[in-house]
DNA sequence: TCTAGTCTAGAACGCACGTTCTGAATCCGG
DNA sequence: CCGGATTCAGAACGTGCGTTCTAGACTAGA
């Protein structure tokens, strides 16, 4: 990458500066304007070595039609938004996803990384976990942990349940065992528990657990 | 969201697709063309609909100065990219970043989400973690866990340390006391390690933990 | 059937804007 | 001191492109 004047310098902020804003570029004489240039030829010659070093990409005798190559648009990536619904912890009841909570901005939102994204994004919502009880799981107070909101899971899902006669949330590896459920610890050291299967709430099952340990 | 023509659903399509190869949007007359459309008043009819419901939104007197308002420019989040340089296990040594790893894809790479971000997004790598050795830091085998690479932690910080002397990869609190430093487990239960100070090389801070359970 | 509303056409207008031409500073190695 | 490369100015040209005007086609309700 060869060096930049100042000018350019200067011309190449006010672009992205630009297109922050607006989601356009600018015509020649607007950077003209705002660089303080004389002359629109002089901003014309400027963008042709822009062009040459590989800074922008330029389509003749289009308007507005600058495009700046490589950085910001290479970060950008499309992410699912997931609504934080509110706290999982022991002895109280798992928040229930009300209709229509998962598009907009009633909660606190959070940025799922792509490659965390299932390949159907929909129904999904994140809970912050609140008290050390699924330290079984290898979950830890501070944590969030994504769900799929579905009332049925298949066998060696990890599920959120609760558990109605014990008054109790729990992350658990969910087997059906004809009536029973038997909820098993992600631990092995851990005891499973064994419950009837209508006293067991799925309420959703795990896609990831986030941690953010320090800044 | 008001209901939609079909000549109408017809012309947003091609705005996505216009903006997606170019980073500009279309002039009236491209969209006539590529929409089949006879005339460059039946565009500006079209699009002085679509902005009125609010699906796009124009600057007067301006070439292509369409704004896709919401959907795909606010999902588009900017985040950083990760490196992920290897594997960390209890009995292998930790990966070192090499000179430049940071940057380009030598590495599959990785996205952390704005969440997690710290503020100084530089130096940052991920290792994934296999086997269950540590479990006492709530992590299991096949998360991601985010380091910044930097030698010197602070009392408190959650490290990725190796002990030469035991041959041993570890995730723990650190603290250092006089000549020795004091190896926390972050689960208390657990008895802390005490070693000296010049037999502990500390590889970078834990900055986050991911982990996918499920698609 | 009349009429108001919506959608589509064709054409022309006029500014916006990229481009180009000429010429003058400024910089630099020989 | 000099001749080439680099950068800057001013002006004019030509077209890209948003806008507007007029009017016809099609629907739906009175």
């Amino acid at each position: 990458m060869p060096a930049i004047s100042t000018r350019q310098q200067h011309i190449l902020d006010f672009l992205r500066e630009y297109h922050a804003d607006r989601s356009y570029m600018p015509s020649i004489r607007e950077i003209q304007l705002a660089c303080g240039i004389s002359s629109t030829s002089v901003v014309d010659y400027n963008l042709r070595l822009l062009e040459r070093d590989g800074y922008i990409h330029r389509s003749p005798d289009i308007s507005r039609a600058i495009e700046l190559v490589g950085e910001s648009e290479a970060d950008l990536v499309e992410v699912a938004r997931i609504p934080v619904l509110g706290a999982i912890a022991a002895g109280e009841p798992i928040p229930v996803p009300e209709a229509g909570a998962y598009a907009d901005g009633d909660h606190e939102s959070f940025a799922l990384p792509p490659e965390l994204t299932p390949r159907d994004p929909d129904n999904l919502y994140a809970l912050r976990v609140k008290g050390y009880s699924m330290i079984d799981a290898f979950v830890t107070d501070g944590d969030i942990v994504v769900l799929r909101h579905t009332r049925d899971a298949r066998n060696g899902d990890m599920v959120a349940a609760w558990l109605p006669m014990e008054e109790e949330a729990t992350l658990k590896h969910f087997y059906l065992e004809g009536e029973n459920v038997r909820l098993m610890p992600a631990n092995p050291a851990m005891e499973p528990i064994i419950v009837s299967a209508d006293s067991v709430q799925v309420h959703g099952k795990v896609i990831a657990v986030m941690r953010k340990v320090a800044a």
